[in-house]
DNA sequence: CACTCTCCCTGAAAGC
DNA sequence: TGCTTTCAGGGAGAGT
């Protein structure tokens, strides 16, 4: 499931390998993702060149010339791959951009929580899902300061706030267990009930934890754009997270699995209060 | 306004 | 073994 630093990991993919190409063609699938596909998107696209990729939270911008962005978000099982020789269309795959040099960059999504959409430039910070989202987590804007005038008399529990784009974007279910784990923090505690020491603590290993994350997709980049289309060697060991029954690595307890807002939080009892 | 729930979707895994 | 059910989760929008 691709969280922020597997974003940026197919964002630096991209920008390594597709920067400067002019797209001679688009095959979209029948199928729509969360959003149909913009009307004229093949032609729209068809003998643009890229600029520049870019990531804002965890969407990928794609910037051509004449002023138009290609918006794409991953969802839970998007990938994108690039290729060097002229593929066909297989299963799942929902967008196929080839180039005037004969590489191409595939959409594959079989769930189709994805999303692609088409975007001016001068309307991109406007866009409906670009235009309420909070601060990046690894900015300086997202200090302890910041995050305590947003918690402030929030009742809702501390892992399902962290999760909110509004209030910090690209902190997915994985990363917000393991980072209230590290800090010592029960996913229960209301929010607004947190001292400011606690969230400069829990601000430091969510940066510290998703920073790994990229150093670590960063490493496999190449594999991941150009051979697999999966992250290969990027493994990470969850203290927590998927590890209901086992022992706490760091004390006796036995992490526990709970449902918040619908979705699975992994904590242990013992040492997160 | 603050918060929770539902829905979108397929495939892997668990349950029977 | 094979069928059925559950679960996974990002994010918008509906519901309370």
């Amino acid at each position: 499931m691709p969280e922020l630093p597997e974003v940026e990991t197919v964002c630096r993919g991209l920008e390594n390998n597709i920067i400067g190409k002019k797209i001679a063609s688009v095959f979209i699938s029948d199928k729509k993702l969360r959003l149909p596909f913009p009307k004229n998107f093949s032609t729209d696209l068809k003998n643009k060149t890229i600029i520049s990729v870019k990531r804002r939270a965890r969407y990928i911008i794609i910037e051509l010339d004449k002023e138009l962005n290609i918006l794409v978000h991953l969802g839970m099982t998007g990938k994108i791959i690039y290729q060097t020789k002229t593929p066909t269309p297989s299963l799942h795959d929902h967008c196929l951009i080839s180039f005037s040099d004969k590489t191409s960059i595939i959409y594959n999504d079989p769930r189709r929580f994805g999303l692609i959409d088409l975007v001016k430039t001068s309307e991109i910070k406007n866009h409906k899902m670009l235009k309420n989202l909070g601060p990046e987590p690894l900015s300086k804007e997202f200090n302890a300061k910041y995050l305590q005038s947003k918690l402030e008399n929030k009742q809702m529990n501390i892992k399902t706030a962290m999760m909110d784009n509004e209030i910090v974007v690209g902190v997915g279910n994985i990363y917000i267990n393991e980072s209230l784990f590290q800090s010592g923090i029960s996913p229960l505690k209301a929010a607004g009930s947190l001292e400011l020491n606690q969230l400069e603590n829990l601000i430091i290993n969510i940066k510290k934890i998703l920073k790994k994350a990229i150093e670590l997709g960063g490493s496999t980049l190449r594999d991941y754009v150009n051979l697999h289309g999966d992250v290969g060697g990027f493994q990470f060991n969850f203290a927590v997270y998927g590890r209901t029954g086992q022992k706490c690595i760091v004390c006796d307890g036995i992490i526990k699995k709970i449902k918040q807002n619908g979705r699975s939080s992994f904590y242990c009892p013992k040492c997160q209060h």
